[in-house]
DNA sequence: CGTATCTCAGGTGAACTGATATGG
DNA sequence: CCCATATCAGTTAACCTGAGATAC
């Protein structure tokens, strides 16, 4: 096809195919998709604000704040005050969100070796480095090209 | 992270970073996002049923129904009794449908060279290969290729 | 008779836009 | 004054489940 190379399509398929699957793990641990996602990324990078964590996953700061609610509630993650900026929270994740995610790690996994099935192991980590970077060049502020 | 290696993170980071973009250019020409895969499928594949539709791509058939009509009634696609089967209807794109995909194809490939500016063409062609063998991992029937 | 298709109807998860208050 | 954050409220796109009719 010398319309498009497919990226997009197959992005869809894979999103649309692993999403009943990880529904089925997230929802059996009392969580859904954003908030596994915002946990797994507090544990990298805690002290992000509710709005740098939408942007970095590509959602609405009124979104994340959604998804964030019920992971304060149930102590998988804390905001705190700033205390050099009067408005921020800055958010970080609990012990108890990190044995969370450690207790479905197990599942994930499963989940991802099923999907990974067909690739060795120099391309599966070949895939995740070019995933990345395709990752990159979706983020909004592209360089020069703003449009285009 | 011993927990998971990060691909259904990352996949649904791409997802959700390119659904606005992408979004834009699908109302732009007035469908929206199954209504331009399931045009570029049936352009490919001719003659499918929309419950097999379905299942190629990871949705129920009440589903794919929905996406379709709005397309047939624009006069992009077709459903046409099977002969050898009275419940049937085979879906095949008109050529309308395939001047809508191809006006479409430009805006698409231009959002996809954005996605991909960080590979070369050799890291393109690996990633393409390697995200269809990853779909294919995806499908449900695990066991042997029942599908294929 | 069981299985698969198509279709009508209503429901749900998870994003969205809009609007307001406050702090730097 | 302007911009960013946080939060309340209502809305939307795109899936879903359930139920019923028909054909192999």
């Amino acid at each position: 096809m010398p319309h498009s190379r497919g990226l997009i399509y197959v992005i869809k398929q894979l999103e649309m195919g692993m999403r009943r699957p990880f529904f089925e793990v997230v929802t059996s641990h009392g969580l859904n998709w954003g908030q596994y996602t915002a946990l797994t990324v507090l544990h990298r990078l805690p002290g992000l604000t509710s709005s740098e964590l939408a942007r970095r996953s590509f959602v609405r700061p009124q979104s994340m704040a959604e998804t964030l609610t019920p992971l304060v509630d149930a102590g998988l993650a804390r905001r705190e005050p700033n205390p050099d900026h009067g408005r921020q929270l800055l958010l970080s994740i609990t012990p108890a969100g990190i044995e969370k995610i450690e207790a479905m790690g197990e599942d994930v996994r499963a989940l991802e070796d099923r999907m990974l099935r067909d690739l060795d192991d120099d391309e599966i980590v070949q895939l995740m480095d070019f995933l990345r970077r395709v990752r990159h060049g979706v983020e909004d502020p592209a360089p020069v090209e703003a449009a285009l």
